[in-house]
Formats: structure tokens, sequence, C-alpha cells
DNA sequence: AGACTGCTACGACTGTTGTAGTAGGTTCGA
DNA sequence: TCGAACCTACTACAACAGTCGTAGCAGTCT
């Protein structure tokens, strides 16, 4: 494993989360977007963040003008997915099952949505099951 | 809001989870069960997780007997939304919609999950949609 | 050349989390 | 009643997360 998405801080987390939407950005790319959004935070604290990502080998940086440009090295799903998994092991037994028939259960959600999940489970109804456990 | 569940650590996280698992319990007992487990903790730790998780208002002592009784104050429920609710707002802009369409399509259940799958969505369809609108 | 401006390196400080030791009180059995 | 066993309170400490300041270097404007 190249990156330990894991260990990344709430904060970082922003800070990464501004790159997978702007792509590459320098220090100041990445503080702007943040004020922009109202997140206050001093040049030096994005910095130390992009160098800790860095370290954690969640993002890499050359230096092609003035200042360095970092870019994403893990991508946003794996971190998703990873942290996704987590909340499913410590709540859901690890299997995503019941965790959707609970949202579903809940019914937040859109009318295209509903006819869209509808077509997904038909769809895979009708696929030959593989897995259907040791 | 009584409890910050937000702020509850991994390891403290175990502990109350043996206390969802098994009721009310002593240090003592807590610490069995994980040893049980397999999670090598000393006494004095566990002993700080429960403080700890009492400070945040996660959990509540009284002393019944010989050592005090800990039992959760929050519920399991209520903080596996919430860390599921952090997730979906860092990753599914929110919406469960998205996060459900995704687990599917990837197809991790089983034959029997997804008849239940099935049927819920049915039911849901059959409902007045007091939320499309736009 | 001198003054600016912007960038990075490095250090620092606070609070939290994970982990545990020690000291001192209570209870219970011999 | 004495010691073993058990309990809690307090302290400690390293790692990490969040936050930033300072100092010094490089390029730029006049």
């Amino acid at each position: 494993m190249t990156a330990r998405e894991a260990e990344i801080g709430q904060a970082e987390l922003e800070v990464l989360q501004t790159l997978w939407a702007h792509g590459p950005a320098t220090v100041r790319d990445v503080l702007n977007v943040l004020h922009k959004r109202g997140r206050q935070l001093a040049y030096t604290t994005v910095l130390t963040f992009l160098t800790r990502l860095e370290q954690k080998g969640c993002v890499t940086s050359d230096k092609s003008g003035l200042a360095y440009v970092y870019r994403p090295k893990v991508t946003r799903d794996k971190v998703s997915r990873s942290r996704l998994a987590a909340v499913l092991d410590a709540f859901y037994d690890g299997s995503p099952g019941p965790l959707v028939l609970q949202l579903i259960r809940e019914g937040k959600f859109t009318n295209a949505e509903i006819a869209e999940l509808q077509e997904v489970i038909d769809g895979l109804d009708a696929k030959p099951q593989r897995r259907s456990q040791s």
C-alpha cells in the first residue's frame, strides 16, 4: 500500500477535497478556494497540510513555475470506499446489505432515484448469481 | 445535544461497542470481553476510555455494588447514523441516493437481500411521494 | 542595487487519543 | 485482623491533528 488513506484528518481531507474538485493547485490556489468557502486558514496551515499529505503519500508535488503544484495521488473514490468500509465494519457487520435496506426504508430518495434503483435492481436480479456465499 | 458522538476515538468506540453488545458492564467486564476477542489492553486503559466517554456524555456510571457499572447513554443507532452522515457529507453530497446506487451496482448482495430490496423498493414506489420538486 | 512580494522550510504550541503505571482506598476470605 | 484482590483517582507520555509564526530565499519592479 502506498498511501494510508485511513489516517487523513478532517482538515487534511478538506484540502484534499479541493484538489479533487479543482485539479492540481498551489498552496495559494487551495487557500483561495477555502477562503471562498468561508474557511479561514493561514497560508502556512494549508502548506502544512499539503506537506503532511505528501508524507502520507496522498499527494505529489512538483515545481513547474514559481510555486509547487500539488496534485492528488489517491483517488477520491479510493478514500471514499475506505471511509465507507470503516463505517460498514464498525456498524453494519461489514456488509452493505443492511445499510442499504435501512437507507431505503428511510425513504430519502427522489422519484428519479427510485426509478433508477428499480432499474438497477431488476438488472441485478436477472444476472446469474455468482455470489451466494461459501 | 448532550453527547458529542463525533469525537469518539477508534479505541473508545471499541469499548462503547462492547457496552452496546453486552449491556451494562463494569470495567472488568469490558476488559474480559475485549481480551476474549484478542484485544490486549490494560485494565486502567479501559477505565480511562470509560471515564472519557462519560465526560463526553456517551455513557453513564453508577455504583451499585463493588465497582461502577457503566451503561451506554448514546444509542448505537445514533452514532452509526452520525458516522454515516459524515461519510455521506464528505463524499456523496450529503444524499444517500448515489451511495445506494453505487453499492447496488457493485452487487455485493445475497439473493435474500436482493429479494428484500425489491420488496422494499416496490413499497416505496407505491407510497405518495412527498419528496420531489424542481 | 534596494525594496517588495511571494514561496518554502522549520519549528512550535495546544488539544486529543491511545496506552499505561502508581498510589491509595475497600472488601473479603482465612 | 491481616493480607490478597480489586477498585478508582491521578498522572504521564508519545503520537498525531490543527493551527500558525518566523526566517530566509528567489524573483520582480523601479
